[in-house]
DNA sequence: CGATAAATAGTACGAACGTTCGTTTATATT
DNA sequence: AATATAAACGAACGTTCGTACTATTTATCG
């Protein structure tokens, strides 16, 4: 009884290393025994399918996501610290270990035409963690820190923009500025949703020329 | 000999289309030949290796991408006016065609761990597109419509930014608007760089109120 | 300790992968 | 029309994939 637990939580650190690496589509049983010094059949007897471990993998990754990034990002103040600190331990986990692939993020373009179970697990762990993502930025909101008339939607979409491109260009590119570039446009983006005190109150006197249109 | 030509061509055309939705590792020769009701020896052929494939592919997406994207894109006039059309056409292919996924990008997580001459070929074309993404930028700071301050590469990371996650949640997220979300945050973007003749409040005048309410 | 159940190994299967080879069909040239 | 060459086929290669079934080892407990 103990012995499996532990061993089948030793087989998923090892996918998930593995899943980073290869994507959840590139992680084989077969390398995964190897890396194991199992046999196939005996990592294989702890998940009922490939399709099971793959969610147990997603499902291990978001714990430790949640333990790194969100769980200490709580311990700030509320409000636009709070949120800072979240985007900058959500940037360490790019910038510390930049050999291995966020899998949510690999597995984005995975899934993304492929409907199943994993391709939900994923969805419903970003939809999670963008409502996250959503409720510090209205509190920051709350706290008269981000304008009020400020859309959560549209911080968390550019916010998740810097970060799939942080990604990108780090591993793909090979660029060793990235995580400067991703801390240079998330203060951008701030500035530009930061209640100014002298414009919080949206009257049609102080309304500027509209760069909407052009 | 002619024939040759015209197959070749058709079975890359049709490999574009399915690497859009399996992704470039995910395209097969086998579904591949079952699509052009061929021979697998007979697709085969025409290529060396399936290496040869794929970056048969690339290019022929390169071909396609500039000739709709960078081409009628200089058609405007230069500064401003061209970066705003480059990215309204960038904006188009996704929108117009939510189905079929940018290999770039789904290669940029296929290999961005998998050295060799598909990952190099990905590479020098997304380098490419950045150049020219570059010199639209630069002409706009020339014309003085944005900030002389400027960083060009600053400006290439956010908008790169901006069109991932626009894949990943029309794509991934499924959600509707994201096409609308994405204009948004263009010009938000475009706000934040541009050359502010008086005011000094440029956080504050990035928008009107009225259309973003949540 | 021995019984019993859990955990792992072993083997095999069918399918699909990229690739090679020899042959046949179709096209182009003389 | 005859011939040379290009194009496509069909079969098979060796691998690897996920999975099923059957032993055999190992751990747990009365």
């Amino acid at each position: 009884m103990r012995k499996g637990e532990q061993t089948r939580s030793a087989i998923v650190a090892a996918a998930c290393e593995l899943a980073a690496r290869a994507g959840l589509e590139g992680m084989t049983i077969g390398a995964l025994a190897e890396r194991m010094q199992m046999s196939k059949s005996g990592v294989f007897a702890h998940f009922g399918s490939r399709e099971d471990l793959q969610i147990a993998v997603l499902k291990a990754y978001e714990q430790h996501f949640v333990a790194e990034v969100l769980v200490p990002g709580l311990s700030a103040p509320r409000g636009l610290p709070r949120l800072r600190a979240i985007f900058a331990l959500w940037l360490d986990r790019t910038a510390v270990d930049a050999a291995s692939a966020c899998i949510w993020i690999s597995g984005a373009s995975e899934y993304d035409d492929r409907p199943g179970p994993v391709r939900d697990e994923l969805v419903r762990m970003v939809l999670s963690w963008q409502r996250e993502l959503t409720r510090a930025i209205q509190q920051s909101i709350e706290t008269g820190e981000l304008r009020a008339d400020a859309d959560p939607g549209d911080l968390v979409f550019d916010l998740y923009g810097v970060i799939l491109v942080l990604h990108h260009d780090a591993r793909l590119m090979a660029r060793a500025d990235s995580v400067t570039r991703a801390r240079r446009a998330f203060d951008r983006l701030i500035a530009a949703y930061l209640a100014t005190p002298a414009a919080t109150s949206r009257s049609a006197s102080t309304r500027p020329a509209s760069p909407l249109t052009h």
